[in-house]
DNA sequence: CATAACATGTAATGAGTTACATGATTAA
DNA sequence: TTAATCATGTAACTCATTACATGTTATG
């Protein structure tokens, strides 16, 4: 549950509005934390109802733009939560699914959903290469740009191995020597 | 949406019981997608009601073991789902969320939460190194055993991503030199 | 002033988790 | 015969998505 963390950080960097947020809320929160703005607004609420955010507009303003600012409780808040533990996310793709069926059923024309994900994994890690030469030009500047630019290059390892599996994948599915 | 397809597809391999499929139901199905027991009688119950898989025992059999196996129908929907394309998931995980906010409000000790998250990936490597070494000695043997392998190889690949990344956070955190 | 774009919100649904309930079988 | 284990199931809740509703501001 680190939507609401994950807010209270994009906040404390600077104040924003709910749509601002929901646009990717920032050039690197986006890429691993996406939220939908239904999911955003209601996030929100809570956290100004637990007092950890603030604005100036009162409640149900539809139409008015608010402009949400993190509070000195939601910076503790924020702070406590960072170092806490949580286990690794396991490995959970409908792919995986489709391919270990395919071993059980025989072929079923796979390959193309596999060039098509190839495809879009291509495109993010060129996607993220650009954001690099553009946003990193130093990356050592200080531990602030050096701890983005590590985040950033978790997406590139992300992306590079997915490449290297699907490539890997469609040589096994496309070899004539098998079944 | 693809439980009730890695249960036919574990079905289609050998008929089942519940609890059976449960305990991760399978060597290679329960490592990329996990489920709990509650998920798995819900699932299995609507895929009586569609008539893809059938059992012996009627509903609501509490205590008694139930055996389930795929019915013709089920083959037929698996095949069709099989090659359907979906969106690639994202790279969704807390700890980006912890790096990113931690780049916003400073050292909070998160040192000791990548120590703890790289022991579990080079445990979780080691443990896919060990069923590679005793269930693929012959990876090639025919197309059924190289997709499998190909699955186990996922996870490998999986693994040894996030090992490289967690040291190369760990260097970064540690640097005297920044901050 | 009409309409497009901006901005915030509610409702319904489904996936997944936690906690709990119940019955059958086996072993001390 | 009691306790542990196996086995199946229900209830309540949270997270996330999809669809929809509503109001405001800018522009032609």
């Amino acid at each position: 549950m680190s939507l609401p963390h994950a807010l209270l950080a994009a906040l404390l960097e600077r104040p924003r509005s709910g749509l601002a947020l929901a646009r990717q809320f920032d050039k690197s929160f986006g890429h691993f934390w996406s939220a939908s703005h239904q999911q955003i607004y209601r996030e929100l609420s809570r956290l100004e109802a637990d007092g950890l955010i603030a604005s100036e507009a009162e409640a149900d303003a539809r139409g008015r733009k608010r402009t949400w600012r993190a509070l000195a409780a939601g910076r503790d808040e924020l702070r406590a939560w960072i170092p806490r533990d949580d286990p690794a996310p396991s490995l959970r793709d409908t792919l995986m699914v489709r391919l270990r069926a395919e071993a059980i059923v025989g072929p079923t024309g796979l390959e193309a959903t596999l060039r098509a994900r190839l495809k879009s994994h291509e495109d993010k890690l060129a996607l993220y290469q650009g954001i690099e030469a553009r946003d990193f030009p130093d990356p050592r500047k200080d531990r602030a740009t050096a701890v983005q630019h590590l985040v950033l290059r978790a997406g590139l390892r992300h992306e590079t191995y997915w490449i290297g599996f699907l490539t890997d994948a469609l040589t096994v599915l496309c070899d004539p020597g098998l079944g």
